[in-house]
DNA sequence: TTGTATGCGTTATCAA
DNA sequence: TTGATAACGCATACAA
């Protein structure tokens, strides 16, 4: 049936097959199988409609060709970016890490590329959400801890693709994961009050640059709503808040240990507050957990160096079930968002205990 | 000149300005502005040869009809990606994901995309490198620790696009930015030695997958040459190495403890193997700093909460070199490739001082 | 099953 | 200074 004689080209073996590697094109694998463009085009993405040999020939030419495809001129062609953008506050905070490294391998192992963007501060952020440099760039977009005001908000919708958000409230329209925090707090707090605490106190944060968090008052909320169900006074003089991380965490216990009435216990809203408030009590001379016991929530990758009890979340899990949902979205494009609350689990270490006095 | 009755188009103020946005066209601008579509082209872009008049006309009508450029149709168009990838081994590590968030800005304000992938592991390391994604896809390439074998350098080579690397050996051909190691550990080791300790123990660690990483090297050769300068005895039994990370600190410094001579201070190579190491020793009862002094290595956000001695290194400051070296050998194709080494500095925190018995 | 022809939205070359 | 026009490399509707 083939001609074994090649009208056009010289034959295979003859090409100058390590030439500028990697800038063949489409067409020379055409030629160098002896198919067209066409052909070439659906046996790389695996169409049906293909003949085992010739699909066998194309491969074969592409690799010979070191040939990979354009991505521009595929995505301008398709209309599709092949693209998700990571929304992030602060990389460096062990949290935002672990979520987009949970976020990569799902979104690579479907062939998209990972666009990382650090908004780290009122100002960036101003001028991310004024220029949306995402428009026309991406498929769909992960949002990790943004609490976006309604204009933040808008201008994400704007971009008309499929957001997911964790970590957040929810957004109509939009894919969600989370925790119960309020749950979570709860969790934390009962464990205190049956260690027999009467005093336990709590250490809330607040974002120095006035971002809304859902997180401090839902954890605040579980805090009470437990005070309130055990039977434990509620003590507003007990409960401070201070800015976000170890520093805050350190002068708000300072607080604690130097009001009217000094706790047998103090919830941390996360592990880096109680870090910074442990820190303060070792250098207060006071023991834990006979003096003072503390309780985190995250359950950070320091958590277990430092012994301290705290509140387990899957951190790596909700970058995973965020990007699974988008990719999900994006084949599905009418699937209905969902929101998904994953659990959280009391981590019992050493921070935490009875008091020394009962 | 121009007449003012348009032959085609309806008068600007009908158009449908809020339909579909973010999908107008190049030529939908070009009609509103009544120009072509390649004076828009020019216009957005700054092109010198463009009248201010015109140029307003076209920011005006881009702006009405929220135009943003195609990446796609551009990048098909240059040649160029508009795209730089940053290779991580462990995004959750501090040290990593502090350098990606200070190469950030800078790629960004250049109006480039950040591609991240992280290799987290050998299996996924392998396929990157045997399939490599980035082909046709990025215009450099910044890669963190990840100390390439002959395999993996070579197929970042074929690239063919300028690569910088973070605290990595110098390769040929491509922009680095580290620390003196070497340096580095030796102030530490001075810093010892000066306090009078006689007995100092290292603990370095190895990856556990097996990367040949430079810096246990020079950071041990850094200790060596301190301690044979100082006149100090070598003492091998007082050299452990651990797999990276806390865990193995912790189990080197107990290895440390139970042989025949225990040192008096311990350099360790990074601050999360001194982290480790001060939990056994807090363990077995041992006093910091009177009865082992413990300096460990990076300045990590966690090390000032431990109060732990430390040899600082300019974390963020690498990110931002190694992307605006990438920046300018993109503006520049023939710039020569440097090779920057950032300072190190001795922090003195609570971890280290004089031994109890002199 | 395969090939032809066209469009995707820019940028760049060349004329005007 | 501006406007036609031709790439850029691929995907797909339609034909064969």
């Amino acid at each position: 049936m083939e001609p074994t004689v090649d009208p056009g080209q010289a034959a295979p073996g003859e090409r100058p097959v390590t030439a500028t590697p990697g800038s063949a094109t489409m067409a020379d694998v055409a030629k160098l199988a002896r198919v067209s463009p066409a052909t070439v085009s659906r046996a790389l993405r695996g169409h049906p409609s293909v003949t085992e040999d010739t699909r066998r020939r194309v491969l074969d030419a592409a690799e010979r060709l070191h040939y990979a495809v354009s991505p521009a001129a595929s995505r301008l062609a398709t209309g599709r970016t092949g693209t998700i953008a990571v929304l992030v506050p602060r990389l460096p905070q062990w949290f935002y890490a672990t979520v987009v490294a949970g976020a990569g391998p799902s979104i690579h192992d479907a062939g998209l590329d990972l666009l990382l963007y650090e908004l780290s501060d009122a100002a960036v952020r101003r001028r991310f959400f004024a220029r949306m440099p995402l428009r026309r760039r991406v498929d769909g977009v992960i949002a990790l801890g943004m609490y976006m005001d309604e204009v933040e908000t808008e201008a994400l919708h704007r971009l008309h693709v499929p957001v997911a958000t964790v970590g957040e409230r929810e957004v109509a329209g939009w894919w969600n994961v989370r925790i119960d925090d309020v749950d979570g707090a709860a969790k934390a707090v009962r464990h205190l009050v049956r260690l027999g605490h009467q005093r336990i106190g709590m250490i809330s944060s607040f974002s120095p640059e006035g971002y809304a968090f859902r997180t401090p008052i839902d954890r605040r909320a579980g805090y009470r709503q437990v005070l309130t169900a055990a039977g434990v006074r509620y003590a507003p003089e007990l409960e401070f808040s201070a800015p976000f991380g170890m520093e805050g965490g350190g002068t708000a216990m300072a607080e604690l240990l130097s009001g009217p009435e000094q706790p047998t216990a103090v919830f941390c809203e996360s592990d880096e507050v109680a870090f910074g408030a442990l820190r303060t009590l070792r250098r207060a001379g006071l023991r834990v957990p006979l003096d003072v016991s503390v309780i985190g929530f995250d359950d950070h990758d320091m958590a277990d160096l430092l012994d301290l009890s705290t509140i387990a979340q899957p951190v790596r899990e909700q970058g995973r079930t965020a990007a699974e949902m988008l990719l999900r979205s994006l084949t599905t494009p009418d699937a209905k968002p969902e929101h998904v609350v994953l659990p959280t689990r009391l981590v019992v270490r050493a921070t935490t205990g009875r008091h020394a006095t009962g």
